[in-house]
DNA sequence: ATGAACCTTCCAGTACAGTGGAAGGTCAAA
DNA sequence: TTTGACCTTCCACTGTACTGGAAGGTTCAT
């Protein structure tokens, strides 16, 4: 398979497939004479999971952190539950950041929804802010 | 007053004093006989002014946009209004899709919380993503 | 006079996950 | 044979908001 079928095949573009490549998420393409790079089947299968650690959550450098955990014999899966858990935790806080801003945001927009005030002071930028 | 004092009073750095001016965020100050920046005691209410709309979840573009309409004598009470109605509307879907993978990353968890499965697979990274 | 603390400019780098484009090679069909 | 789609490498750039550091000038106290 070369790279823009794989690349239909998983969604996404060659030039990330290549990119994955050099950032050691996909093991280097065996290549055919022309200099083409030529992927067996498995290549869907590994970066569809890559993109289901990213549908996780997770980095590319953390799903390289798995990757080469797995290519030294172990099974990752005590670290993938820790990485899980770190980000549960960093999302819990993300999640609570964004509601206190939008309850911020939500009470300044209430504000600036009256009428174009015509007396808005010269010397400040603007009253809603 | 010098760039360092109005930072303390700012709480910010000088090296971010000089990105906004750079940037326009800051008009360019008066310099003293020595080349140093003098600012005036306003330049506290507008670097204020820049921290609040950052607080309001604007970027420094969008803050950049409201100061040049200012600038142009008018007031920009609309355009702040459509800024934070748009804000408003990306951090509903941005808290929505977070909440969706808190959701994703919570399953993953607690199946990954169970103890170390002896038989992982050869042909799959990590059966928990 | 000398050292510390401050200031100046300029260049370059951070993190993240790619994206854009140039210059050139390969392959199949018309 | 030539056109078009595909592939290669390499380098640089995107956006966001800064941050780091070098090399040098200024101010003030000791």
């Amino acid at each position: 398979m070369r790279i823009g079928q794989l690349a239909e095949a998983t969604g996404t573009t060659t030039k990330t497939l290549r990119f994955y490549e050099e950032s050691g998420l996909l093991p280097p393409a065996e290549r055919m004479a022309s200099g083409y790079r030529d992927y067996t089947d498995d290549a869907v299968g590994q970066v569809g999971f890559i993109h289901r650690g990213q549908a996780a959550g997770l980095t590319l450098a953390q799903i390289g952190q798995i990757l080469r955990i797995r290519e030294h014999g172990q099974a990752p899966c005590s670290h993938v539950r820790d990485l899980l858990g770190e980000r549960l935790r960093e999302l819990d806080a993300q999640i609570a950041e964004l509601l206190a801003l939008r309850e911020t945001i939500s009470e300044l927009h209430a504000q600036a929804a009256e009428p174009e005030p015509d007396t808005c002071s010269a010397d400040e930028v603007c009253r809603y802010i």
